[in-house]
DNA sequence: TCTCATGTAACTTCAAATAGTGCGTGAAGC
DNA sequence: GCTTCACGCACTATTTGAAGTTACATGAGA
């Protein structure tokens, strides 16, 4: 997805999911799907028909990771955590009591660091990577992971 | 699984993989396969034969979240993460770069949690939380989710 | 020696995530 | 207007990892 909106940037005209679709080595539908969330909240445009595609709304540097992470529908970022909200089982109660804070306190550490990262970082990242090592141009054009 | 060792605390003879398991509604086999980690780090202890089944090795004060945590195999607490530990592609590469770090923080800030909680507040709470609700004891022995 | 209990290796569901297909709709070119 | 192109969306298919099950071997006690 991050690969999706660098691809992006490099170009100034609409690109369209099969064109991303097939550097990502997947499936139109699944670029739809996942642009879907980042479409609502702003942060590109689609358009239909002859030249239509995908174009960025806004700035790299004005997206965070932290955003992006909004856009998809903030899922958990945590692998473990409570089952349920409020479980009949008291053991369950009892364990969510003890971890509850913690759990949201590396939540809100985690989600800080991600607003302090912008796209234009990122892409600033990549670029140097590509500049020191251009033999994997061509791996990252055809994104053949 | 703690339900499992906080049910074992309540006995003090060893109790058998099939009544662990029908009071947690599975199968002995996942009791067996869930506790080989605990057995092997110590906390528990198995016996074949008659009167045979599974007791606690260690008081609950000594052993903490992040004891079985570790006994478990540790895996990830984090749901999202580096994909690869070095991938070919740039774009990862640079995100790992920027969220390596962020990734290890909000991990040992919850294992430090987990190093505070030990199996007897647990089991504290549990037992308080049981008398101030009666009304949960069937639910609680049934362990009828 | 018979029963009871664990240990382990297969094998079998089962459910959630992911990927793909088909058809509808709107926009540009001819 | 009609064809082509591209997204949108509902529905279907596939994959994959966990949980459950069966079967059998091993060891301990009555």
């Amino acid at each position: 997805m991050l690969h999706v909106l660098l691809h992006m940037a490099e170009h100034h005209a609409p690109v369209t999911s099969q064109t991303l679709a097939k550097a990502m080595g997947t499936n139109p539908v699944v670029i739809r799907r996942v642009m879907a969330g980042l479409r609502e909240q702003g942060y590109v445009r689609s358009e239909k028909g002859h030249g239509g595609g995908w174009t960025l709304a806004r700035d790299l540097a004005e997206i965070t990771l932290r955003d992006i992470y909004d856009a998809i529908g903030c899922p958990s970022l945590l692998a473990i955590g409570n089952r349920t909200e409020s479980p009949d089982c008291l053991v369950e109660q009892a364990v969510n009591a003890a971890l509850d804070t913690a759990f949201q306190d590396a939540q809100a550490l985690l989600l800080a660091r991600l607003g302090d990262v912008t796209l234009a970082m990122l892409s600033a990242d990549f670029h140097a990577r590509l500049a020191a090592r251009p033999a994997a141009l061509r791996t990252e054009i055809d994104h053949v992971h």
